[in-house]
DNA sequence: GCCAATCGGTGATTTTTTCTCACATGAAGA
DNA sequence: TCTTCATGTGAGAAAAAATCACCGATTGGC
């Protein structure tokens, strides 16, 4: 089998071929007119031959050019058409996003409508999964998981925001309990949390300065539920203190259902995007931009909220000592 | 319409989907596997998606690569089968080569068989041609001619040898003739030349250091030919000393038909084997490669076949002398 | 008929791409 | 387990391609 000749010269000669010019072809491809006439020049040499012949201010096609034409601008069409029909398919399949039930309900449903109008090409489709759900699932493109590092290496993992977690109540169990301290609070109140994050409280522990006794003995008395909704029914309820990432208890928090007397704590885990090995790079890319501007949105309401919370609970509490004294 | 991907990295997908491997597609290609690698990681980031999934050792094609497959087969195939198509036309095309009729007859003809034998893959077909003849027609592909330079830049012209010219006459003429020097000799004999070669004898003069003057009223008695054929047949009927190219003498030379007692000169005129425009550059100097070669070899026989010519000469001229005396 | 504009070719140089080498990693088979 | 086989990858070398600026040729408008 005969050695074939430079792919990019065959490209400057199919060009220049169809359009006649050396000029036309040159802008077609994003180069000078110089780069098109050299690869001609390769092209010629490599076949020993003239492909083209001046014709006053143009070229015209030799017999042997004319001879080779039909093939390569054949080939070279059924290329672009391959590539660009692959292209197409990519850009039109849906695409498959897992997100936790609770994060699917209390955050992106009610924002659904703006993603898929601001992101229509995306054609996302979303599922919901629990955390256990596997990332790797044939029909799933990228799935929205909090988890700390280290991540698979085999899945393309795009952090989002670091997890931010809130300890909340009804305000009523704030107001009987003593608030001078997070390690008294802990040794008067109930611990709830879910049983997919055994290791908020102890993270939250850590960051507030609570001993490890205080919070062993406190969570002994405390309850796992199997799902944010329940945890949250049961801090509703009064039942005792719940600890859930501040994105999902936003809504209580806003309504006042619950309160949040302590700073949010930042754990070393991440919301993240989690990409399916051999998924369309950049449509996750641009997913996990879009949810990355509207999680920073979403905090800044979240923030600004969480100080009027916390004034206005603090004239509560110094109104409450008013009123005791 | 989409940007199409790099060629190169089209091509590394192409046999490395067809083979199966990275390694068999590297050597394919004559490249390192690494090469491979990282073209194929070019066209996987082009699209933004895994073409291929490490299976076991090997590699096989993801449900996207699988659908890129065909297209970019056949084009390739296509492509290749175009190139290899328009290679074979150009090796199966006869070669016309022109040729002055005399080159043709005394040195061409003789060797014609073997230069057949030698590059069968040439086909060629000699046409006989007088200098007049345009080496620019459409249907020759070579021509070979004298000619000096400057030589036309559309035509490229392989030089072989330098022209070499030599004055030639019957045994008798020299006889006849005083020897003495080339001015005498001019002085007293008639000299004949081609009309498609009027500066033989002035070059020859030149060389020999003779004087125009001398020159110009010997060759007002001299006479001029259309062709070398007549010159010749005038030379061996005794009418004078011709000048001519050596090459087509050597053979009256070695037969001893005429002689030649002065040197061989160069002219600054070439034999070359002059390519037409758009013609196979490779066939024209595997040609020429050939025709210098055995130009070589002829012009080796006829140095040693005039040094014996010389010496025998000098031996008749010694004893007619002797004679004399 | 001349001038300006257009078009392609080319030498020198820079920029970009591609390749290689050497090593790393992971799977398969003895 | 150890060896072999196959692919991935970082750094640097090598090769290819592109650019720039200029040239000569051609042509069409004035």
């Amino acid at each position: 089998m005969t050695t074939l000749p430079s792919l990019n010269a065959l490209r400057a000669f199919e060009a220049t071929a169809r359009l006649g010019s050396v000029g036309e072809a040159a802008r077609e491809l994003h180069v000078t007119h110089g780069a098109v006439s050299r690869q001609l020049r390769t092209l010629e040499h490599h076949f020993g031959i003239a492909l083209f012949v001046k014709a006053g201010r143009g070229l015209v096609l030799t017999a042997h050019g004319r001879s080779l034409y039909p093939a390569v601008g054949d080939a070279f069409s059924r290329l672009s058409e391959g590539c660009a029909a692959l292209a197409r398919r990519l850009d039109e399949a849906p695409f498959a996003l897992a997100c936790p039930g609770s994060l699917l309900a209390r955050w992106l449903i009610p924002r659904l409508d703006r993603l898929n109008a601001e992101l229509p090409e995306l054609r996302l489709r979303v599922v919901s999964s629990e955390n256990e759900l596997d990332p790797r699932r044939e029909d799933i493109d990228a799935t929205l998981r909090f988890a700390a590092p280290p991540w698979p290496d085999d899945m393309a993992v795009i952090p989002l925001m670091p997890e931010r977690i809130v300890a909340v109540a009804t305000p009523e169990i704030w107001t009987t309990a003593s608030k001078a301290s997070a390690r008294a609070t802990l040794e008067r109140l109930t611990l709830l949390d879910t049983a997919s994050r055994p290791q908020a409280w102890p993270e939250w522990a850590a960051a507030m300065g609570v001993d490890d006794a205080t919070l062993s003995e406190a969570r002994a008395r405390g309850r796992s539920f199997e799902h944010l909704y329940y945890l949250l029914e049961a801090a509703l309820a009064g039942l005792g203190v719940a600890i859930a990432p501040q994105l999902l208890v936003a809504g209580e928090l806003r309504q006042g259902r619950l309160l949040a007397p302590w700073p949010v704590i930042e754990t070393d885990a991440s919301l993240g995007l989690w990409l399916a090995p051999g998924v369309d790079t950049r449509r996750g890319e641009r997913l996990a931009e879009w949810l990355r501007r509207e999680l920073s949105l979403t905090a800044m309401e979240n923030d600004s909220m969480m100080r009027r919370e916390r004034s206005s609970q603090s004239r509560l509490s110094s109104s409450s000592r008013d009123a005791a004294r």
